[in-house]
RNA sequence: GGGCCGCUAGCUCAGUCGGUAGAGCACCGGCCUUUUAAGCCGAGGGUCACUGGUUCGAGUCCAGUGCGGCCCA
């Protein structure tokens, strides 16, 4: 039986949930007049707090402390017991002996289990071997266990016990609880970069009647009173364009989308995402502002632009590599000249090299995208802007002077892609054709290929400014700082099937 | 969707050639007033993921299913 989760559910069944030991334990607290979970407890210290201002002092002044948290090490010796309990800064070590607690107090304190909520207030001390320490006048419980403690050296290790049990992985594991704090760090940096640059931040609709921004297929769902399909949006693009149609010239998002599609280590059907939109800009000030940005972020959470992730050290430092995909598919493949812009020639590459044509592209961008997926991507490890994407696969972005070829960027890092970015298509005829043209794709068969959007297309004849705009993979940007391989390792509660338990 | 791997006590894991189900920690009982993964003595705890098959006998071999992990598409 694996660790029981809220989503495996057995009935509301307290009997099966808990094992008799922990039953008994908790009716016996009871029957003795203990509150197990008892209201109105205060703490005055944090452990780290303790830990700084005695740093100095080897025999600390008897000051009084008084700290809660969960109790991780107990060691018991007959009549005293060092108690060693965590609270959401750290670890501060309690001695309790009978003869300052008095017998009746501490057979309760003899009683604790490893995992259960304790207060306590004493004065500081400092043990033999120099731990300071807080010399107990009373140790309370705070909350009981109802649990056996993880193994103490070992801890939780297994990815799927650690993912539906993010509790006990956080009460375990330092190193989780920092992957954590460092995401939330990521977070707030972007929203105070952004911000000290006067962008504004909005909350745009999660349920939409056409997913757009996109290509990706949507979850569904259904408004009961208005009896109207809905879907879980794919990307807040079309929105934020909408805002600056409407004068607000600098807006983000940081949010969630969803999209209902394959999970593994790099993908969560929900994930969060920064999108911001930057009027009077080119796609060229956005790759500018992103390199400022991940390097400022990486010292400012990091302390570091030089950043370990796997067998690599990425240097955040920018300027970053631009290269253009032509040019990538150009170096990938030896192609040259006519041959890059020929469906024939690149076929016959992809061909010679001995890979499937089923399903085949059957247009030079398309083309351009599958061997640059497949041969280019996984080679750029150090941060590098690719640039001059193919037309037909970038539908809301802004033509270059060669009509083939959007004003777009996508930033990749070790192996895959961190951010999309363009100038954004300004033109309401162009737009509604290039919907048009993704409409033809779905009914072709293409299931990720874009709805037209009236809405967006109305909104874009009002006028507007000739904008650039970015989305940011902020679950993939927390696994590059944190060092994790796997994306359910930066999100606390990642999609998983319910376990059978 | 395909391939490979994993699933044994609450946790971390052993389990040989098919022959009585194991360890450490946790939990329970006893001792212990400065420990540091405290220590010492003793006890309990198992639907070996599930279903079926082969066999005198299956944790072990075979097939299927479930959940998960890694790689590929």
């Amino acid at each position: 039986m694996t660790m029981r989760s809220p989503s495996s559910w057995n009935g509301g069944d307290v009997d099966a949930e808990f094992s008799d030991v922990w039953l008994e334990k908790l009716a016996a607290l009871k029957n003795s007049g203990v509150d197990p979970y008892p209201s109105g407890l205060r703490v005055v210290d944090r452990a780290v707090d303790l830990h700084a201002r005695y740093a100095e002092a080897a025999t600390p002044e008897p000051d009084r402390a008084t700290i809660g948290g969960r109790l991780m090490f107990r060691n018991r010796m007959g009549k005293a017991a060092f108690l060693r309990i965590q609270d959401g800064t750290g670890r501060i070590q309690v001695w309790a002996k009978v003869d300052r607690v008095g017998p009746e107090a501490f057979a309760q304190i003899d009683a604790l289990d490893v995992g259960d909520i304790v207060w306590a207030t004493g004065t500081m001390m400092r043990t033999r071997t120099g731990e300071l320490t807080i010399s107990a006048d009373h140790v309370v419980l705070a909350a009981k266990t109802l649990h056996p403690f993880p193994d103490r050296w070992n801890s939780v290790t297994d990815i799927e016990t650690r993912s539906r049990a993010r509790h006990v992985d956080l009460f375990m594991n330092e190193d989780a609880r920092e992957a954590f704090r460092r995401r939330s760090r990521i977070v707030s940096g972007l929203r105070r970069f952004l911000e000290a640059r006067d962008f504004l931040e909005v909350e745009t609709p999660m349920m939409h009647p056409v997913a757009g921004g996109a290509a990706a297929r949507p979850f569904t769902t259904h408004h009961n009173a208005l009896d109207l399909p809905l879907t879980l949006r794919i990307a807040p693009e079309l929105y934020l364009k909408r805002l600056v149609v409407g004068g607000f010239e600098r807006v983000f998002e940081l949010n969630r989308n969803f999209r209902n599609e394959g999970v593994d280590g790099r993908h969560n059907p929900e994930f969060t995402m920064l999108e911001f939109y930057q009027a009077w800009s080119t796609w060229e000030d956005l790759v500018a502002l992103t390199e400022t940005m991940l390097e400022a972020l990486a010292v400012d959470v990091c302390g570091s632009a030089a950043l370990p992730f796997g067998d690599h050290v990425i240097d955040w430092t920018g300027p970053y590599r631009r290269v253009s995909m032509e040019e990538a598919v150009a170096e990938a493949t030896g192609l040259s000249g006519a041959d890059l812009r020929s469906v024939d020639a690149l076929a016959g590459w992809w061909a010679a090299g001995g890979h499937s044509m089923k399903d085949a592209p059957r247009t030079v961008g398309k083309w351009w995208e599958q061997i640059f997926g497949e041969v280019v991507e996984p080679t750029l490890i150090q941060p590098t802007f690719v640039t001059h994407f193919p037309i037909e696969i970038s539908p809301l972005a802004r033509r270059s002077p060669d009509p083939d070829i959007a004003e777009r960027f996508e930033l990749y890092v070790a192996g895959f892609e961190l951010a999309n970015g363009f100038s954004e298509l300004a033109d309401a005829v162009d737009q509604a054709g290039r919907f048009r043209a993704q409409v033809a794709e779905r009914k072709a068969g293409d299931a990720t290929a874009m709805m037209y959007d009236t809405d967006y297309v109305r909104a874009l004849g009002h006028g507007m400014p000739p904008t650039a705009g970015m989305g940011l993979g902020v679950d993939r940007l927390a696994m590059l700082f944190t060092n994790r391989s796997s994306i359910r390792d930066v999100i606390l509660f990642p999609l998983m099937r319910p376990s059978a338990g």
